[in-house]
DNA sequence: TCCGTATTTTCCGTATCGGTTAAATAACCT
DNA sequence: AGGTTATTTAACCGATACGGAAAATACGGA
């Protein structure tokens, strides 16, 4: 059984340690050993948490003599922002604003070339709110 | 047994069958039945999967006679948000981008701030920084 | 009141998770 | 080679997650 990459994605992120792990390491790149001091918790433990993390897409590895030092991938992340994009209109205020004004903006182009292709005025707002489901920004 | 809310709305977002209800939901409010009606899954499956979106604090549900509609809750959705935008940095190019313009915004506000002896005034910029989750992106 | 529809609860099997310890592997240093 | 340090694997355990089936609950209507 493979679940699909978002799903590993949230998983791991779905747990606080990890969480930590990556907190971290947005401050740089570091050790295992580095990583799994602030926790009460085995060696193999942490271990295993970065495997998740690898596996899901929110860090890569490296190798450097002994040591296999983490930095955040940036892949993972990605793909959960652009997720949460579909939700952000129910939240995010400044965001409703910015799609209200880029959808007046359209509108206004559209009248720009119908006004050349005929001289009839169109009503402004239509193309609205089935639009902005499939946004990627921008 | 009380995982930080965080936690529970990765878990619960860990899951296809909860974000395929959540998109249907980001449609609009519907009672259990239509939301079950794509899936082969029971009913109780189903309403098992409600409960935790519910507890997640990503839907809230209505009560109109034996229905209970389901909608989206903004709340967990931002708290995703609000940590993602921790690690911004390491994918949004245009984040960056206006990151830097902050800071070259910050320094003249300061250099202002200084040239004119006036300790005061400290966070003008500071609330840009919040802002910045609606941007345009381009 | 009894009926039908909508939804939840309970119980159960199986799989996965997060942790442990002990042992294995990998790479450096004498 | 032998020793030290860094990290992973293996075997195991208790708790929890996901699904199903059957029963319970909630509400509106004849």
């Amino acid at each position: 059984m493979q679940p699909d990459p978002l799903s590993s994605t949230f998983a791991a992120l779905a747990d606080p340690t990890r969480r930590a792990i990556l907190a971290r390491l947005a401050l740089g790149e570091t050790s295992v050993m580095e990583l799994a001091k602030p926790f009460d918790m085995s060696l193999p433990a942490i271990s295993k948490h970065l495997k998740v993390l690898e596996h899901a897409g929110l860090i890569s590895r490296g190798r450097e003599a002994q040591w296999r030092p983490c930095r955040i991938a940036p892949v993972a992340f990605r793909e959960v922002d652009g997720w949460l994009g579909n939700f952000r209109r129910f939240w995010d205020e400044s965001f409703n604003r910015l799609d209200g004004l880029l959808e007046e903006m359209k509108a206004e182009e559209a009248a720009k070339v119908t006004a050349k292709a005929s001289p009839r005025k169109k009503s402004k707002v239509r193309v609205t709110k089935e639009k902005q489901r499939g946004r990627t920004r921008g």
